[in-house]
DNA sequence: ATCGTTTTCGCAATCGTTTGCGCTGACTAA
DNA sequence: TTAGTCAGCGCAAACGATTGCGAAAACGAT
């Protein structure tokens, strides 16, 4: 069966000209006789020959491919992101791979490794949880691999960038909340090595200051997947009475949240308001549908894949590295 | 910068060796010195020596590398059959190349030209709603290229498949709703070229059937998206006080079902009951928490690949193909 | 008839790696 | 001394494609 690919060699050997000749045949070199170009052109035509992406790439020394490191493809947000890309990167024909850290520094680390081996032209990355050292990363890009980073980014990194503005996220989140007369207001966070849970974190702090109100530690949670709810239910549930909004910095943490408090017989708004983050599907099944802050994840797909393909197309000249911000909007609907 | 990576022919001309000695010497071939061995490993250990994989595939004839063709990442379903399908390929050395065809024939058709153009050495696939014929597939298959078909497969095409008995499923999810005492169910069913949309509405028939009720065409709808549900949102209201119980072809279009008619006065189970399919994450956020018939995605991820890397490791002898069948069950929530 | 041009094509190197085979030199055995 | 063995290494082809350069024809001009 397996009957291996046909190649320029095959073709050649077949029409009785050289190996060369099929190669500027099939690209139209106007070194060969039109005659000659139907011959090959036709042959090739007819027994479907593929060029060997493998060996192109090998000699162009550009594989016309772009990595893909994401912590998790299960969430709404990065699969959402992977359209974006995978939209974009295709149509300038890219082909794209694919690796999932699964939050895990090591598996992340050999992912990157993985793409630099299948010598890719550049890769895209959003950090995972755990992440705490980057070296790696940095070992790489001053190899001259382009990396662009998006939404969960590291700012030591001297890099491309997109993100959402996290800050005014947590800002904008709190201070609805504090507008619709809430006092007592918790944060469940994001692990505080990530950019993105210090920002959300500080927008919710600068927020409170702003309105007068006192920010306490232990109204801050770490606090960002649902099993981490469970965990900590008798906690939530023992200051719940005390407390009448509350920030969470992902909607499944949020509805995991919610479901808690209502098993427990609080309303939701009317005892304790609650705002999350993302607008995923999810975010209008629940009962009451959550208020939520928008994170454009097709978009900022685009984008990362924008400024990358900016880098390669340029030569190296370029060496201001971009950040190109999202501004999260507020999704009202009835969970605050 | 781009100081392209180092190459086997760069540490043989700064060791004063020849290309093969290195090559040998870093696989540990008898005939090198333990001496040379030693220079070699620790040259390329100290500068960070990585083979060019693009390099190697050219040579072996054989990427290790698989592809992927999955409808849409976005689908629950999907995201955790990919979550499965990573963990073991990776795990037994391949690399993961993932298209989405989006629902669409065409860029099914172009995924998989990419995926052959890459040389991967096998492909999954889980068909497009919209996928009609299946030459493409077949001429594949003929050229030798392994296919393992999961979930979406099709009929007519002889392969290695992973499904979940759907029959079965839509079976068991219908004789639940009769013997909860309904006697007018609806289906809202997949597309009817998917053999997922037939196998589903078999079962649900010959459930009627087999409990002495009369099948009535006008009582299933082509109807699985959420935006179907909104076209379709009239007559489902029209024909809602005549019926009991509903069983819907997958969660979102289930979820989505029970909204509309929440929002229009209707109490589920209590009026109406109504069971879902697929059963992830969504189902216990609605209330009334969906009961659903359960899909194990990430098992027939890693089902696929294992069918898969038992063709790759065998000679071609082996033409017995394979179809594993998952046996669904039914999660009893409270929406029935 | 001779030279110069142009058209059309092939040779061979290259990309990074593997591998069959042959070669060299040291050593052993007679 | 000579032949034979074997350890240790290099040459070169191969995988599939591109491309600079040279070369053989064909043709016109003188």
């Amino acid at each position: 069966m397996k009957s291996s690919q046909l190649t320029i060699k095959d073709i050649a050997r077949s029409l009785n000209v050289s190996i060369s000749t099929v190669s500027r045949a099939l690209k139209d070199h106007p070194d060969i006789s039109q005659e000659t170009k139907d011959l090959v052109r036709n042959y090739a035509e007819k027994f479907n020959y593929r060029p060997n992406v493998l060996a192109l790439s090998l000699r162009r020394q550009r594989s016309y491919s772009i990595g893909l490191i994401i912590p998790a493809i299960v969430h709404h947000f990065f699969s959402s992101v992977i359209s974006g890309i995978e939209e974009l990167a295709h149509k300038e024909g890219y082909n794209l791979i694919i690796c999932q850290s699964n939050e895990n520094q090591y598996r992340e680390m050999i992912n990157l490794q993985t793409l630099i081996d299948h010598r890719v032209d550049g890769i895209l990355v959003s950090l995972s949880k755990t992440t705490q050292t980057f070296e790696h990363f940095s070992e790489a890009l001053n190899s001259g691999m382009p990396i662009v980073f998006f939404d969960r980014v590291c700012e030591q990194l001297e890099a491309d960038k997109v993100i959402t503005d996290d800050y005014e996220g947590g800002r904008i989140a709190t201070e609805y909340l504090i507008n619709k007369g809430c006092k007592n207001i918790i944060h469940l966070a994001a692990p505080q090595n990530l950019l993105i849970g210090r920002e959300r974190r500080n927008g919710y702090c600068d927020a409170l200051r702003k309105a007068g109100i006192e920010v306490r530690e232990d109204r801050i949670l770490k606090c960002d997947t649902r099993e981490e709810v469970q965990t900590l239910r008798h906690h939530i549930l023992n200051i719940a009475s005390e407390i009448d909004g509350i920030f969470v910095v992902n909607d499944s943490t949020a509805i995991a949240v919610i479901q808690v408090l209502q098993q427990n017989g609080f309303r939701i708004p009317e005892d304790i308001s609650v705002i999350g983050y993302g607008d995923g599907p999810n975010a209008s099944i629940i009962k009451p549908e959550l208020t939520t802050v928008v994170q454009k994840g097709y978009e900022m797909g685009r984008e990362s894949v924008k400024l990358l393909l900016q880098r390669l197309n340029n030569p190296a000249a370029d060496i201001n590295f971009q950040t190109k911000v999202f501004k999260p909007t507020l999704k009202i609907r009835q969970s605050a």
